[in-house]
Parts: structure tokens; sequence; C-alpha cells
RNA sequence: CGGGGCGUGGCGCAGCCUGGUAGCGCAUUUGGUUUGGGACCAAAGGGCCGGAGGUUCGAAUCCUCUCGCCCCGACCA
């Protein structure tokens, strides 16, 4: 993308609405703008790092043999009626009233209309388990919107819902998402830490919050330096495999890890001095095993191996796609802007023309943004250099290849990594190769 | 939902107390000089002062109501 031609507004001031780091930094890199309170449209550059997001955590859901459909925004009340909670769940959920004066709503969440809709097809124990996903706008009316995308009212989230045919399958349904969140987050460059949770309102009975480590986090948590060594290969843990998600639930939840209401002391004391981290953190995923709840309200029931009914074992998994967007740049960040881990990044790399109208610098340029094939931004505005340093650095692409007309007569790009601010000065050539060879 | 605050050009703000022709910085446009870390000079454009009532000769300013947004707390992917 050209700068010259792209509709890329940031900002120079930090707008009075933003109280936190993300916010503003979303904000003044022209990620997201405001259109009521928790409630943002996505340009551009924002655009490009939430579909960048997405598609990690589809891959990663298909990987976990999850099937992504996609389910409206808008439902019925009438389901909700039938699990109760169209009254249980207050205010926090948008109700709206069509022309025929049919009570519908802005959905929160899915269990009722997965559960409905699964309910239509899955007819005996040969149609389970199945889990089923989709990666869809929900609308929580939240007494108190804030923090960016954080906290929005309006927010992109990814729900799996699981269906087993007993417990030791669902079980291992909740494993296998547990493992695709640790690998989902990992590779978005994050230390995600699983801490075993409330369930509250969704209900049930095993629960884990998934937390970002990031110094700005809102809540306080401990857990075992060992969670930073984890690794989390397909050859290590097969998700097929019910021994391997054992092997690596165990691991995992044999921990320590808890938020610091939850925090235990004398089970902190067990974990050796050495390996005792403590931090801040952002919920960004929260998984559920709930039993029968929703398929027994809603009717859902298959025939048995033996011809007898049963109700499927559920359970739901979700992350918050566009809060992690917040979360990440809360991970990563500086004083000069966002610094976004390779696998997000809008784009890999920023080349900075430092003048337009130079021969050489042009030519350099052109032959680099061609080579890098889209994965780039070409600042060629007519712009001073220092406009381009700064705006370079505030939207955090990974990479920038600076090219002056000094270097650029011998062929000379400066490369500078965004993240630890390292520089080098290297041909055409070698920058590919560093570029996409990280 | 309780408590507090703020709405004035695209952004950040002053003006309000003590009513009298709406201002500053940034951004934008034009011209010139500049040109490796957010340049300088000159000129220009852009405002139903959130909205509705009221008081007054006169309201951004005072009064009433209303809408929006932000912050603290309780709740949440």
């Amino acid at each position: 993308m050209r700068l010259s031609r792209a509709f890329l507004p940031t900002l120079k001031e930090i707008p009075a609405e933003a109280a936190i780091a993300s916010h503003k930094l979303m904000l003044r890199a022209g990620m997201i703008r405001q259109t009521s309170a928790g409630i943002y449209a996505w340009l551009p550059l924002g655009l490009r790092v939430l579909k960048k997001v997405e598609q990690i955590v589809r891959e990663e859901q298909d990987a976990a043999g999850a099937q992504e459909i996609l389910m409206p925004t808008i439902q019925s009340a009438d389901l909700w009626k039938q699990s109760g909670r169209y009254d249980d769940y207050g205010k926090e959920m948008l109700r709206i009233t069509d022309r025929h004066e049919r009570e519908m709503l802005f959905g929160p969440t899915n269990e009722e209309m997965v559960t409905d809709i699964f309910k239509g097809y899955a007819k005996s124990y040969r149609d389970l388990p199945r889990n089923l996903y989709h990666i869809q706008w929900k609308f929580r009316d939240e007494v108190r919107p804030r923090f960016g995308v954080m906290r929005g009212r309006e927010f992109l989230m990814k729900d799996a819902y699981s269906f087993d045919m007993d417990v030791e399958g669902a079980t291992r349904s909740y494993r296998a998402m547990m493992l695709a969140y640790m690998r989902t987050f990992q590779r978005m460059g994050l230390r995600a830490v699983p801490m075993r949770a409330d369930t509250g309102p969704i209900g049930g009975n095993l629960s884990h919050e998934f937390i970002i480590l990031a110094p700005t986090g809102e809540s306080t948590v401990f857990y075992d330096a060992a969670f930073e060594e984890l690794k989390l290969s397909h050859a290590d843990y097969d998700p097929e495999k019910p021994e391997d998600l054992e092997k690596f639930f165990n691991q995992v939840t044999g921990l320590y890890a808890a938020t610091d209401e939850m925090h235990d002391e004398a089970a902190w004391a067990q974990v050796p001095g050495e390996r005792q981290r403590e931090g801040k953190g952002i919920e960004v995923g929260h998984i559920f095993f709930f039993g029968t709840k929703y398929s027994e309200k809603m009717g859902l029931a298959v025939a048995g191996p033996d011809g007898q009914p049963v109700v499927p074992q559920m359970g739901s998994y979700g992350i918050g796609v566009s809060r992690l967007l917040g979360a990440i740049i809360e991970a990563s960040h500086d004083e000069a802007g966002i610094i976004w881990p390779d696998a997000v990044a809008p784009f890999r790399t920023a080349i900075l023309n430092l003048k337009p109208g130079d021969l050489a610098a042009d030519a350099l340029s052109e032959k680099l943004y061609a080579a890098l094939q889209g994965d780039a931004v070409y600042d060629d505005r007519a712009d001073r250099a220092g406009v381009k340093f700064n705006d370079a650095d505030l939207a955090g692409y990974p990479w920038q290849a600076i090219i002056g007309p000094r270097g650029a007569a011998n062929g000379i790009i400066e490369l500078k990594r965004r993240a630890t601010g390292e520089r080098v000065e290297v041909s055409l050539e070698e920058a590919l190769h560093r570029i996409l060879g990280a």
C-alpha cells in the first residue's frame, strides 16, 4: 500500500477519550474510530490486523477438528425463553422489536442457537462428537464500556460449541480446545496462562480462562515460570490422540497459575522460588464444560447404540478476537508506538523513501516494494523524514526499510527492526533475505 | 446502576465565574525557503459553541430540561 494513496489517518495528539496505551495507540495509528460508546469502526490498518488475528484463530480451530459455521447476529427471543436465559441475562442483552412486534435480540452468545441448529440434524450417536464454531460480532450492553476494543459493547468473538456422547468425550473436546488455545496465543507472539475460573452466567462445573501476560493488565496473576518454556508443536501433542491430550492437560493444569482472588499461598509455596512469577494479565479467552445444561433445556437428544436417547454433553469455548488486538498492544508497545509481533502485523515492512523524487531512492524503493508483494506499506509521501520515522514507529511494522539518497546511490538500504531498534545497512537482496526469512 | 467530570472548526484546548461581533496550537489549502527523527515564513479556508426551552436590548457565557461522551466503583469475551 502506498501511503500517498492510503486512508491511514495517524494522529499526532492523543485523543482525550483514551485512558490506556492500547486504546490511545489504536486511535493514533488510525486503526479504529469510535462511533458510539463501546462501538468502533475498523479502518484499513486495524482491519488488516483484526483479520490476521481472526485467521490464526480459525486455523487453530480447524486444526483442532472444529468446523466453522456462521450464525446470525440477530436472534429470536423464543430460543432464549426456552433456555430460561431471556429473563436471566438482564440488561446486558440488547433487545429489539421488529415491525411485527416480535421480540428479537442482538446475540451476546450462541449456546441456544447452536444447540437448536444441531438438534435439527443430529439424531444418532454416530452424529457425535462434533464441534461447531463461528467468528461473529456479539453485542453485550455493558454498563460501562471502556478501554477501547478491550471492553467494547460490540466485539468480535470466536465461539465454539462441542457436543459429545459422554463426559469422557466432552473432556477430550475440552482438552483439545485448551491445546488449540495455547497454540493460538503462542502463534500471536503472546504468553498465555490458563487459569481455573468461575463459570459465571454460562454455567457448568469446569472452566478455565486464558490470561495474556501484559504489564498493564487489569488483574494480578501468579504463575509457574514453566509456562514460559511450554512448547506446543503438533509434533509434541496430536489433538487426535486422547493420550496426548491428557498428557498436555495434566502438564498444563499441573502447573501453578492463579489470579490474585484465587491465589493460594500454600500451593504457591510448593512452586520453587526461582520459578515463581508474578505479573499482570488480560483475559482473552474462556472455556467451559457445562454438561447437559443447554442440550436438556433445548430438547437435544440422540439415539445411543442401544437405541435409548442420550442427552449430549456440551462445552463452549470463547476467544475475544477484537479484544486480542488490545491485549497484544498492551503486551507489546513502547513510548513511540506499537510493536507488532510478526504474525499479526498489518504489514511486515514499512519502506521509508526519505526523498521521493530522488531517482536512486525511488528506484530502490519501488524495487523493494515490488519484491515484497503487497506485504509492505510504501511511504512515498512528500513529507519530511521525521514524519515517516514517527508514523512507522507508531504503526509498529516489524521492519523498516529506510531508503535515502545517500545509501540508495550505492544500493544500500538501512534495515531497522522495530522491536529492538537494531539497524543494519544491507543490500536489497540481504534486506529481502532478512525480512522474508524472519 | 451509584458517584464525579466534560461537550467550543478534523484533533488538543482557552473563553464561561463577572453576558456585549468566537480565539489559540496542531492539521488542511496556496506561495516561498527547507529536507535522515513530527521544519520555517507569509497568506487563506473551515464553527447552528451537543440539542430544546427560558431570562435579557443582547447568551458559548445565566436558569431549566434533554442527549452524548469520559473517569472511579460494582459486572464482563
